[in-house]
DNA sequence: CTCCATACTGACAACGTTGTCGACAACGTG
DNA sequence: CACGTTGTCGACAACGTTGTCAGTATGGAG
């Protein structure tokens, strides 16, 4: 830690369209009309406009305009998700904040923590600052008090998973079908006895991909239940999980799991045992390393991108045309065949 | 894409202080007052003040309070970083956040894709928005534009590369100290053909980093020149080099990769090669499955929360103490010991 | 030349809040 | 009782902008 001994230079006001006005000598009214592009202004008078506004370095409030606008447009949008610096919502953070700034908006976040008391407070940030609209990853049984927010104008679009006790524009990725791709995908390789980690069953996500587990195996003549453990929200209970079910008799000899944090664990715990070569493995979530590991990891891959931008689009289409019905997008997942999958159960 | 036939609720105009005020009897100062914990109201009438706020679901509009405010200040920060999507990025916004909104501030994120325009950009976006600070990763060859928005009262921080042209609070990683350790623990395995992948060498960090592998080397009897490559972007760009530096004779025994993204090129050509277990490595910056893959990467991991927190740290006391002397915080980062590092060099 | 339409410009109100100040009541002190 | 002090409250200006409207110059038609 070093000490620059510079003080800054003395701040000072920053111009108003006043002194704008009064440099260029005309009326404050007239810079405004051209700063917002009006019509009914001279070529001339707009050139000695500009000239002042470079001389005085100008930059207009947008606090002060947007208070005063009709709309009451803000011009930002906020983002709530769980955990900002998780992958799945970074990627999202990226694309909803480039889809906005294509459209002059900025982007206020938020990590919620999965607590419905952090969401609600940021909801109620953000509605304090008048964002124009939000997209939120949403946690706890009800989100009805964003109708709240709906009646003061703010659009609302759900992402990765609906809200509850309330109906709004929402982007979700094919949770089901990706699941049921990867059991088909190691019944293929002769596996019957696949066992599934999961979260809590509470969480949207959590429940449809183990949904779509349970339909894909009856199938293959169902799975066997204990080879099916949910409530695991951290990579520690996923390891031991499923070191439990290799102790198992008999064991599964193929797993899945439901999301990134129980893929860490898990593939811990088949480290740990040793029996990473020989037991066939498909997650839910690509990671960055996945095509690197060995054998490299088989993955349903959400498209984060897609989501993003779907639940961006939803948003700017919400504002565009508030009437509109409400829309519930599901976007594909990409099964990335690597090589973890494709380990043959034993005596196939 | 489903469709749901319900149109939203009627919007209609937020309430305001003084719906509040005339709901209450009052006059609209004393609800003001109340809102903001002002002294001298009777309990009886706050109570009455806050019963009609809830009644109405008044919410305080922070937009016009800020216009109003005598320190113009709203309570946001901006956050520049290049890429929002890379977990560096992503875990720096997490840490920001947190520590913002426990001051009660909520923050706007922006990616400058590494591009001085972009990064400029944003810079006036959030200056429109009046941003009490901001903190940027700081790209291209000057930043002395930014005087302009410290003249206006706006506090600046740099993370992880000092800006040029500007003298600010800064906050950066130990980078040269910790390239040195990688050099001194592959040095220890017997190692002193070493080459090393890098980016451009007009990044601060890049040069940094290079630096501190020229200086380590030294002490080893300095670095082949054929076994620096620098000026790599992207991992196939490192992915090539990597196998260049194969190729050569001698070739390097070991191989110290300057950041995440050349980290994932080098591994795959070291795989491609099929020389991952016979090659020592070292990466800087850590990745989510390090450790799972085989051998377990060796890293020098830098802390980027401590980064995120102290930058976000220097912000807050900028804003207290504007004329206090600027400051340039060194993070150290933590060498994580794990096998790839260890792989002795032939004959060791 | 007169008249009217149109282009251009500025004076002023308004947005929802906070800051300033003064009015008024209650109270204690001499 | 007179007076100053303190507590409580509201009227009003102000922040920097946009919206409304009216005023003035200009040009073309008659």
């Amino acid at each position: 830690m070093a000490a620059v001994p510079n003080p800054p230079e003395s701040p000072r006001r920053a111009p108003t369209i006043k002194d704008v006005a009064e440099r260029a000598g005309l009326g404050f009214k007239t810079v405004s009309r051209v700063l917002n592009d009006e019509p009914n202004v001279r070529p001339e008078t707009r050139d000695r406009v500009l000239a002042a506004v470079a001389e005085l370095g100008y930059r207009r409030n947008s606090i002060a305009s947007s208070i005063r606008r009709s709309d009451q447009r803000t011009s930002s949008i906020g983002l709530i998700v769980e955990d900002l610096a998780n992958p799945f919502a970074s990627s999202l953070t990226r694309v909803v904040q480039d889809y906005a700034r294509e459209r002059g908006h900025l982007v206020l976040v938020g990590s919620s923590d999965g607590d419905p008391g952090q969401e609600a407070e940021l909801v109620g940030e953000f509605g304090t600052r008048r964002v124009d609209g939000m997209i939120l990853v949403p946690n706890g049984p009800d989100q009805s008090y964003l109708e709240e927010e709906r009646r003061r104008g703010t659009a609302v679009v759900f992402v990765d998973r609906p809200g509850r006790g309330i109906e709004a524009d929402t982007v979700v990725s094919e949770n089901a079908a990706g699941v049921a791709e990867a059991v088909r995908h190691l019944a293929l390789a002769g596996h019957t006895r696949i066992a599934y980690l999961g979260d809590f069953e509470s969480i949207y996500t959590s429940a449809e991909r183990l949904q779509g587990f349970r339909d894909a195996m009856a199938a293959f003549g169902g799975a066997d239940p204990r080879h099916i453990r949910t409530g695991l929200h951290d990579p520690e209970q996923a390891h031991r999980a499923a070191a439990e079910l290799f102790a198992l008799d008999p064991a599964p000899t193929a797993l899945i799991a439901g999301n990134n944090l129980i893929t860490v664990g898990a593939v811990h715990a088949l480290q740990d045992l040793g029996i990473r070569d020989r037991t066939a493995f498909v997650a839910f979530d690509d990671l960055e390393l996945a095509d690197l590991l060995r054998p490299a990891l088989t993955v349903v891959a959400q498209d984060t991108a897609a989501l993003g931008e779907a639940a961006a689009r939803h948003l700017f289409e919400r504002l565009a045309d508030p009437a509109a019905p409400y829309r519930r997008t599901r976007v594909p997942v990409r099964f990335e065949v690597r090589s973890s999958g494709a380990i043959p159960a034993p005596g196939h």
